[in-house]
DNA sequence: ATATCGTGTAAGAAAAACCTTACATATGAA
DNA sequence: TTCATATGTAAGGTTTTTCTTACACGATAT
């Protein structure tokens, strides 16, 4: 079996929060947009034919998930400018991926085991 | 460099498929408690601690998705029984991936290119 | 001063997701 | 028949996400 026992998979925090980041059609045009290099809102938002506000809330998003990064600049012309860049992550899934992650999925009240008298099949 | 320019990546559609599949802490419990063999609906509703038509609504998520596949059987003793198990599929997410999904993304009229005058920085 | 460019964010409507309760069916056993 | 098991699903409310509109600030250029 060519299992590698020590190969480190996600949180279970960590892999909500990318799948819930990438579930989402504008989120995944923004990633694209920004995989072969970075951008600044304004532009980004007139690339992609949303509104920018909109595209602020996705960024957030996407960047809370750690799959963008942001950086503040001040262009030559004295300008305040974010440019954002996709994070070269590599995210593999598999459904051993999801079990092995559950232990550190937060939510819903943890499976407290008490009456669990004969739940077997 | 180690590219393999013909490895194939999932389409637009299921990778957003998936990965919204995927957007919500029920249902990774769900599949991870499938990970390691198949169950059926009532049983793994009791296991996982939840009513047994969310888990219901779940697993149709999950199997428009692709990532289970539910079977209906019929036990020794004549009752009929649905069985679930996780597809073994295998996902491998990059910017570069999501960037070469998104000519297979439906959603939200595709940019139409035209009025884009020297939009570029 | 005013216009233009960049930034951020708050308020509220609209849409989608989530979840419960309730009902309906079928089978086997007491 | 009645109880227990399994299945599926519809109705309705709650909660979350999504999106627009509107406002605010700062700097440069006219």
């Amino acid at each position: 079996m060519p299992e590698d026992s020590t190969a480190e998979g996600p949180t279970g925090a960590a892999l909500l929060a990318a799948c819930s980041a990438l579930a989402n059609p504008h989120r995944l045009r923004i990633l694209g947009a920004l995989a072969d290099g970075r951008q600044y809102v304004s532009l980004l938002a007139r690339q992609l034919g949303m509104s920018r506000p909109l595209l602020h809330m996705h960024l957030q998003k996407l960047q809370a998930a750690g799959l963008v990064r942001g950086e503040l600049e001040l262009s030559e012309d004295g300008r305040a400018v974010k440019y954002f860049e996709a994070v070269p992550f590599a995210l593999e899934i598999t459904p051993q991926v999801v079990k092995a992650s559950l232990p550190t999925l937060p939510e819903t009240a943890e499976r407290t085991d008490h009456d669990e008298k004969e739940t077997e099949q």
